[in-house]
DNA sequence: TCACTCTCTTGACATACATCAATACTTTCC
DNA sequence: GGAAAGTATTGATGTATGTCAAGAGAGTGA
């Protein structure tokens, strides 16, 4: 259950076999169905979430009723609403499952337990932060001065397995555009090469 | 030199008078001209700075040679490639000064002192990069599913000064629009109320 | 003081993308 | 196994915003 997990620590911070067990005992497994729900909007986020297995999305729905992708979290990825889980506030947005999935979960008191007795976790939590925020920063660029078409390549390129595992709508969302829109490129992009 | 700086962490962290003196002595106080560059674009970026006085901008250039401002600092703001900074990478970035301005700058090793004499100021700079990263999503967010005039609004209201000290062009750089569009909504917005 | 750059505005036209509507195909579930 | 829901495609049309071009003030520097 937690072979993802330490895999990618490992990656950024070494930890010894001692730590791990500490570490194992922070967490909170659990599994979810497809379709269901980690986080409503308006609710209080208590965790951030690991995904050992499957894939979960964040998205908010605006005043039109229609919903706009924040993030895919799959295998190996963290998700949560960080504002609401830090101050206590509402969420605004909504977390659910893509797929049946396993996750690891971390509440605030154990988050604090963690940082406290395995210190290494602030450098850790740091890089993942700093990860979010550039990546988020490039979106956002891209969103500002890049076409539909030429987002729609970023992503593929940076994430070639999405198309298998999301459906085009989902996409279409993240990219900030219509389903039709997204069709109308793809059958595009496919007759240009 | 040190007002601004002291204000800012009052709101989120105590420090001793003892702290404060020490606090000082990481900082290396840098004056601006207006236009002056504290990176280019593919240098590394060796500091991140706390703006006490004036005001700067960051931004990219595309291929086509158009700026997009990611974002502007004004007193009591940092800002700075976090990335480079983080990486040693080259920056993305440049930042340059929109105003004569005041800066306090913390290289990477003078934070690190910083962190290691006064670990507060580990959750200092985490709540700094929530926020920044809280911030940046609703941008991302807006820049997807709102109109120019809707974001135009939005920043307004959130920060009512900003048509006084920035160029209008620079404001349409930030919002993603052209200053033409901008100047377009600015007629309309005046127009209708 | 005059030239020059910077900044903003306005108009005519072009284009990327959204919206609405119809259809077909696939998956889910009682 | 059949109804229902979800998903993708395509066409016709509308609209927000970009592009190009011209001109007018305001600020800046020799």
């Amino acid at each position: 259950m937690f072979e993802v997990l330490f895999q990618k620590l490992d990656e950024k911070i070494k930890l010894t076999e001692e730590e791990r067990q500490l570490c194992k005992s922070f967490f909170t497994p659990k599994k979810l169905r497809k379709r269901q729900y980690i986080l409503q909007e308006g609710d209080v986020c208590k965790y951030i979430a690991f995904v050992e297995k499957g894939m979960l999305r964040s998205y908010t729905i605006d005043d039109k009723d229609s919903e706009h992708i924040i993030q895919f979290a799959f295998e190996g990825w963290w998700i949560s609403d960080h504002f609401s889980f830090l101050t206590g506030e509402p969420a605004v947005y909504t977390i659910d499952a893509l797929e049946d999935s396993e996750l690891l979960l971390l509440s605030r008191q154990a988050e604090e337990q963690l940082l406290q007795k395995i210190p290494k976790f602030e450098k850790y939590f740091r890089i993942l932060l700093q990860n979010s925020l550039i990546a988020t920063q490039r979106r956002l660029i891209g969103s500002l001065s890049q076409t539909a078409e030429e987002r729609y390549n970023d992503l593929i390129t940076g994430c070639p397995t999405i198309p298998q595992r999301v459906p085009q709508h989902m996409m279409a969302s993240f990219l900030g555009i219509t389903p039709e829109t997204l069709s109308r490129i793809r059958r595009q992009v496919a007759s240009t090469r």
